[in-house]
DNA sequence: GAAGGCCTGGAA
DNA sequence: TTCCAGGCCTTC
């Protein structure tokens, strides 16, 4: 599932494929993965228009164009976004086409996903605007604080985009591993210490995978088509009934909110 | 705070 | 044929 890592590596290929691009034409084949504007909106305001920069926020890839309009993309499951790739033509929702002839393909399977269109600041969701603090930025004491006296179970939490915003299901339970916490622990309930790994866990998943091109479970892929590779490195996450990589027990699979939560009933407590 | 619905493809 | 995956929104 397309989370933090997953979107910062797609968003730094698009930057060096886009950045300096001008865009002829958007084709919205579908517009319900519009989740803000129309099909004419994104054709009016971005034909013509030069892509300065692409970057990332929580899981949104934002795309900026020369006169200040953002196209934010989120690729809820199964989104991608692929180069000059006409080969699987299924689940095309919107192209881009640019002037030197190259095209920006997305593509969405269960289209959980969806494309959002700012222009002077207007056009944004309410999921978009709540964003929270971004998971590689704040301060270990903001992370503690941010929780404030929440009573939920520190996963779940963890993946409210309005609280931490990049966390999804695979990295809250690398992170958790990591960290020795039990995902069923309430956020008062941690010692400073637990604090303390929590915030050097999240980091070190994050930059890792980052560093691995992020994880590749189903459809995500890079922009060229590539895969990801850190899936070979998750500890917990896909891994019930087998051996946990620190200590031998087995992991267990538990649902926490209707999400599939996997864990180590040793190393996490 | 928990649960249902959206959506599709692949597995049971 | 049914069930499951889950990000995010809506409803309870």
């Amino acid at each position: 599932m397309p989370e933090l890592p997953e979107a910062e590596t797609l968003a730094r290929q698009l930057q060096k494929t886009l950045a300096g691009r001008t865009v002829l034409h958007v084709k919205i084949l579908r517009d319900s993965v519009l989740k803000s504007g129309r099909a004419e909106t994104f054709e009016k305001f971005l034909s013509g228009r030069k892509i300065e920069k692409a970057a990332r926020r929580g899981k949104f890839i934002v795309l900026f164009f020369e006169n200040g309009c953002k196209v934010w993309v989120h690729l809820g499951m199964t989104g991608q976004l692929m180069w000059d790739r006409g080969v699987d033509e299924s689940h095309v929702h919107a192209i881009f086409e640019f002037a030197d002839g190259g095209k920006l393909v997305y593509r969405d399977i269960r289209r959980f996903g969806g494309l959002v269109i700012e222009k002077n600041g207007e056009g944004l969701t309410e999921g978009i605007k709540k964003l929270g603090a971004e998971p590689l930025e704040i301060s270990a004491e903001a992370l503690k604080s941010g929780f404030g006296k929440r009573k939920g179970r520190i996963k779940n939490l963890l993946m409210n985009q309005r609280i931490l915003a990049g966390l999804g299901n695979i990295y809250a339970d690398e992170s958790l591993f990591r960290a020795g916490i039990d995902p069923r622990k309430r956020p008062y309930r941690l010692t400073p210490e637990k604090w303390a790994a929590l915030h050097r866990a999240i980091r070190q998943v994050l930059n890792e995978s980052i560093e691995a091109g992020g994880s590749s479970i189903d459809d995500y892929r890079h922009l060229d088509g590539k895969r990801g590779e850190f899936q070979k490195r998750h500890r917990v996450y896909g891994r019930a009934g087998k051996p946990c990589r620190s200590c031998g027990a087995v992991i267990r699979r538990i649902v926490l909110s209707g999400r599939s939560t996997f864990f180590c009933p040793k190393c996490q407590f």
